[in-house]
DNA sequence: CATTTAAAGACTTATTGTATCCATAATATC
DNA sequence: GATATTATGGATACAATAAGTCTTTAAATG
């Protein structure tokens, strides 16, 4: 139990692309070589944030990633949600019904860990932290 | 990033070792056999609450397991420590500083979730829960 | 058209989770 | 003390997931 390294990968990569210009796309060489991980592997990353609607992807000469939402709206869980799925930590074969406490404590625990990935945006980091 | 079945077999059995009596051990055969599971593996498992603490075990003819400690002092978060070990969820290999804003972030979310498991003692939902 | 850059899919490798088997040690009962 | 019972520990096997590579395709630039 826990966080993979891909989410590790993309929560630096939004950092930087947060930091970076809106406009110019920034290519997932420099991204990668950054954080010390082949390009085509991080690539594989990002495009599940692209298919989440965060970033968008500029192919040719130039190109690259850039956010494509407000910095603002963007929040950890948004990120760790795209990478890691959106499935319950806690998953049981059975299903005793809703009386079920087992499940009850492990979701509200589940859901408060999730707020507050909820309830910060990446922007409240922005610029503060420009290396790696 | 998922708890593990070995976390839901503890969890289960510790269940039932509360609602058991706290003299009279109850043998792994039984508790294995309620939940699906080979005694060997479940055996296995409760090894390591043993080595937290938390249960006792006993050889020998009509042995088995039975709590150690008293009920209202076993958290949720115990077991699950016991089981999935204590290691922070997000990891990274570098370190920068404790200025580092992300692992920040990732740490409180966590420690939200452990705090809601730590105020969780297994004694709440005793005796509500009798089948599985 | 030639070059650059991301996307996609097939594939490999490493790590961890899940589980079984067997030999050993400890205990209760007779 | 002998025997049956029960947990422990180590070795091993299998499955699932994570992590990463490689190659080809598609799109944009100039
Ligand atoms: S009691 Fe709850 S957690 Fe346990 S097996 Fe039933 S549904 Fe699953
Ligand atoms: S910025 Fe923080 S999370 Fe990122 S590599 Fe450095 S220490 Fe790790």
């Amino acid at each position: 139990m826990r966080f993979t390294k891909a989410t590790n990968y993309a929560l630096h990569t939004m950092l930087m692309l947060v930091d970076a210009s809106p406009v110019k796309p920034v290519g997932v060489q420099q991204l990668a070589e950054s954080q010390g991980v082949s390009p085509t592997y991080l690539s594989k990353i990002l495009t599940r944030l692209v298919k989440a609607g965060m970033i968008e992807s500029i192919s040719g000469a130039n190109g690259g990633y850039r956010l494509s939402r407000k910095r603002d709206d963007i929040t950890f869980l948004d990120i760790i949600h795209a990478i890691e799925g959106t499935a319950s930590l806690f998953e049981c074969n059975f299903v005793h019904g809703d009386e079920c406490l087992i499940q009850a404590v492990m979701k509200e625990a589940e859901e408060k860990m999730e707020s507050h990935l909820k309830n910060t945006k990446l922007a409240d980091l922005a610029q503060r932290e420009t290396k790696v």
